[in-house]
DNA sequence: TCTGGAAGTTACAGACCGGTAACACCCTAG
DNA sequence: CTAGGGTGTTACCGGTCTGTAACTTCCAGA
């Protein structure tokens, strides 16, 4: 596990990468500074010449996890080159796959059900981050010549936004086994009223 | 608030109130039973009369939420009474105004974000209450003559769980404003491929 | 080889957590 | 009026939490 990352490589990063799983794993309030430092092979006093507070540390992780996500969008455009419908099926594959291999749902939501605070400063950021998702995925559809690509958009996002969470309340044999055919479905169904 | 509840009943079901209200608002990590008993207008020793452990609670909690959520069903029998289709656009409805009223998601999804234990108690009966109201959803499709009743249960499902993450993520202007169209569509559309 | 900064170590502060013990109280049913 | 159970009060236990202070060690670059 994060062993590999504690070999060889500057603190913070062990630190970071560390936090990024655990958080994930255990939840944030479920996770001290402590553990993190100790599973990180470092200490305290070093996480916080790091990290001004703990909530920074969260926000950084939340950052490196949408930037590790958002890499993505780059394999999807190597692997189909200007072929923006089927960078789309690739989503939802790369969706799906990810609702079999993990059974915690997804970090951002997963912080937003934690803290609570509403000037939390994890809050702005999981919006600015939610929000450009959105964006890049209703501009894939857009580029695919789906006609109400904002409604195609959302509704994969809701969907798998479910999804997830539905893994993480019934497990994966529930609804979310289903994704995938709920999700080509809408695809086709929205081609059929392309206006492109 | 909760001062309601304090006014005059007896102390378990004043705690258990208070307990519902404060974990939803403030997530169950973020609530310790002194500010629930001091909330609910008792004390500590009372509370641990009645309930043997705050996992306790927290299960009684859940079970109470989903008896209250529970009772829409009867709802909508006795404003559609037979009329199963009505029916399930009343859920549509009750979903929606769910979106616009409520900016913390599903209890019982926080509660699984939160306590991520394989084994904690809770666990076990979200999974039970989670499985119980997709069974009455899917029956509802199923008598209101849908073809795929079980696909268009989980769909709505998975939607309206993906709409209420949304709401906790990027606020009720977000994707969740077109739940109302994505479900009325899918229901259309499901319809328009029924089975007898 | 020397030096300066990064990292490790230990100890601690102050707050909060879930849970318990011992005891005083009050109100109602008999 | 009396007995007893439900309730309130106070104090406490051991543990954990975030965050800091003071000091030592190490290592790379000049």
């Amino acid at each position: 596990m994060a062993d590999g990352v504690v070999e060889r490589s500057r603190p913070r990063d062990r630190i970071l990468e560390t936090a990024r799983d655990m958080f994930h794993k255990h939840g944030i309030k479920g996770v001290g500074v402590d553990a993190i430092t100790e599973a990180a092979g470092t200490n305290k006093m070093t996480l916080y010449r790091h990290f001004e507070s703990k909530d920074e540390l969260i926000v950084e992780c939340l950052r490196a996890n949408a930037a590790k996500a958002g890499a993505m969008w780059d394999v999807f455009e190597a692997e189909f080159p200007g072929d923006k419908l089927a960078q789309l099926h690739a989503w939802v594959r790369k969706a799906a796959a990810v609702l079999k291999a993990d059974g915690r749902g997804c970090d951002m939501a997963n912080a937003a059900a934690e803290l609570t605070e509403p000037d939390h400063p994890a809050r702005l950021v999981i919006k600015e981050l939610k929000e450009a998702q959105r964006e890049r995925l209703v501009t894939l559809c857009r580029d695919a010549g789906i006609g109400q690509a904002e409604l195609l958009a959302d509704t994969l996002s809701l969907l798998f936004e479910g999804a997830r969470v539905s893994v993480q309340t019934v497990g994966t044999e529930g609804p979310s086994t289903q994704f995938v055919r709920m999700a080509e479905g809408l695809i086709v169904s929205f081609r059929g009223t392309a206006a492109g």
